[in-house]
DNA sequence: CGCTACCTGGGT
DNA sequence: ACCCAGGTAGCG
């Protein structure tokens, strides 16, 4: 399942193995994967085209074309992209198929259908994805203490709900969002713009060594060429309900914040703020 | 801003 | 049988 470190890591992978190649052609097995042109036409002005760049910006990879038209995929929730030999047997879940001069192709497969490509020169392709409107990524430098600070100041919403919006902070999933505020001591249902100076400083850390852990761990999925990622248990709550908190034992609580899954340890993560929280566990 | 639709395989 | 999923767009 594809949060930031795993698009992350398939676009350093596409800047490695595709930037500089020509696409000789597409293959759209489902028709709805392809947001913008029409599935022929998406075809035709993808062929003889030449990838000039790899980026990501939130969960979206963008590969930007020799002749100004950029390309776009989204994961959503199940999508993977996996790079394979001309040919190569198809997944029933293949939404997608992307051929790549010198024999291979780009399987964009989601057996639950939502992930999505498009297609448009890169002005336009912003502007229909509203790219501009996303917050900073929390990967970046730029990102600080202080624009943490700055973003969930005027914010009255739970801070799992606030973390979750891309147009807030560009960089946290259901599962690093969970992740985060348990890392960081804090309970999800807390209103954003509560939070001490303190309380941000840590979020801030925690929101970036779970990224960062999740980068080293090559995620936890599937790269590009095939290999497992090994993030994959390396979860302390989120889908942990009932079980023991690593660092307390008190069982993980579970409730829906925003229509999402929200998992937390009542005891790390006190309601009342600026609580006494245990100082960092070495149980990363 | 909060809710629903989108879609299918796998878990309960 | 049913319900659910780590995301987003679009609607009221």
């Amino acid at each position: 399942m594809a949060e930031v470190p795993e698009v992350e890591i398939i676009t350093r992978d596409l800047r490695q193995a595709v930037v500089g190649r020509r696409f000789t052609g597409a293959e759209v097995l489902a028709p709805a994967a392809v947001r913008f042109p029409s599935p022929p036409d998406f075809t035709e002005l993808l062929r003889g085209r030449r990838v000039t760049g790899a980026h990501r910006r939130a969960k979206f990879i963008l590969l930007p074309l020799d002749d100004g038209q950029t390309l776009a995929i989204h994961f959503m929730l199940w999508g993977e992209l996996a790079l394979r030999p001309r040919g190569s047997e198809r997944a029933p879940a293949t939404l997608v198929v992307l051929e790549l001069e010198g024999g291979e192709e780009l399987h964009l497969t989601d057996t639950l259908g939502y992930a999505r490509v498009a297609l448009a020169p890169a002005a336009e392709l912003a502007a229909r994805l509203k790219l501009e409107e996303l917050g900073p990524e929390a990967l970046e430098d730029a990102f600080t203490p202080d624009v943490l600070a700055r973003l969930l100041r005027r914010r009255r919403s739970p801070l799992k709900t606030v973390l979750l919006n891309q147009r807030v902070l560009a960089g946290l999933g259901n599962r690093d969002a969970d992740e985060s505020m348990w890392q960081a001591g804090i309970d999800p249902r807390r209103l954003a713009s509560s939070l001490t100076t303190e309380e941000v400083v840590r979020l801030h850390r925690a929101i970036r060594t779970v990224l960062e852990e999740g980068l080293a761990l090559r995620g936890t999925q599937r790269d590009l060429f095939g290999v497992q990622g090994q993030a994959k248990h390396r979860r302390n709550v989120f889908g942990r309900t009932g079980a023991p908190c690593p660092r307390c034992a008190t069982p993980v609580s579970h409730l829906r914040i925003g229509g999402r899954n929200t998992h937390w340890c009542a005891t790390c993560q006190p309601t009342e703020r600026a609580s006494a929280v245990p100082a960092q566990s070495s149980l990363l």
